[in-house]
DNA sequence: TCCTAATTAATAATTTTTATTTGTAATAAT
DNA sequence: ATTATTACAAATAAAAATTATTAATTAGGA
């Protein structure tokens, strides 16, 4: 939506089409989505959306930065807008990805990690495995 | 293999056939592998393994939790023989996964999550994604 | 408004994963 | 040990997921 994400495309050199945009907002929305999620809510409003759409518009996004992925134990990889070094929690039922802080500690691993492996650090991932309040009901 | 191995599999009622020995040998061997690679190094030993033999024994292992999968951005899953608390480095140039020790905050990460988000803890995964040292040369 | 390159939809092709079938081999029972 | 039972492997087919192709459309700049 918004300017935010208009400019960011700019200038990035990619064209705000309406099924861009569409993704971009479904994934939004969700917080985390996969493919088939991010196809089936986009094409509500695109009923002409192809899944191909989806598939190739993601590798962009990712390539510029725009989207991470988030690859699960057990599911299909979640997609979600690049923000803040964060953690998951992952629900292994039911397979919802939820946001949480990160702790301090961890967020000043980067250091030690670069002269302790010889390692050029970029990111890191920490996912919580788990089950959900809605699930362990 | 070894003794450990075949009490592994005796006590989960899994069969210790050559296949399966074989299959964990080279995880075993390699640290991580993915299906193509456990397949590829498999096959040289036992010419007549089927990729689909890979597929399932990967699966039974999984359920049995003898193996662990360890997701990856942007790679196929690598699996890794079940083993202490641990984080991977990921080389996002080659996909190499090295074992790292992980420090004691995030050991007992666990509690904190369990009562401030109500969600059932199980395991947790950090994954740090940079470029390795033979990569960046 | 026009032009051009990027993008889309549709489709096909490819790759990856799972299921089916049938024969074989590992374990358990005898 | 020998046989019976069941899990398993190989081969193949089927299904699911991903990527490539092509022709038409469209966004965004000139």
């Amino acid at each position: 939506m918004q300017n935010r994400t208009l400019e960011l495309l700019k200038s990035y050199h990619l064209k705000a089409t309406p099924q861009r945009i569409e993704i971009l907002n479904v994934i939004e929305s969700l917080g985390h989505a996969n493919i088939d999620e991010i196809y089936e809510v986009a094409k509500k409003k695109h009923s002409t959306m192809s899944l191909a759409t989806v598939y190739k518009n993601i590798t962009a996004l990712l390539e510029k930065n725009i989207l991470n992925e988030v690859a699960l134990n057990n599911f299909k990889s979640k997609y979600e807008i690049v923000k803040d070094r964060h953690a998951h929690l992952v629900c292994k039922e039911c397979g919802y990805v939820q946001d949480i802080e990160l702790n301090q500690e961890i967020k000043h691993i980067s250091k030690d990690i670069s002269s302790d492996y010889n390692f050029n650090f970029e990111n890191l991932e920490l996912n919580i495995y788990g089950v959900c309040s809605k699930c362990s009901k």
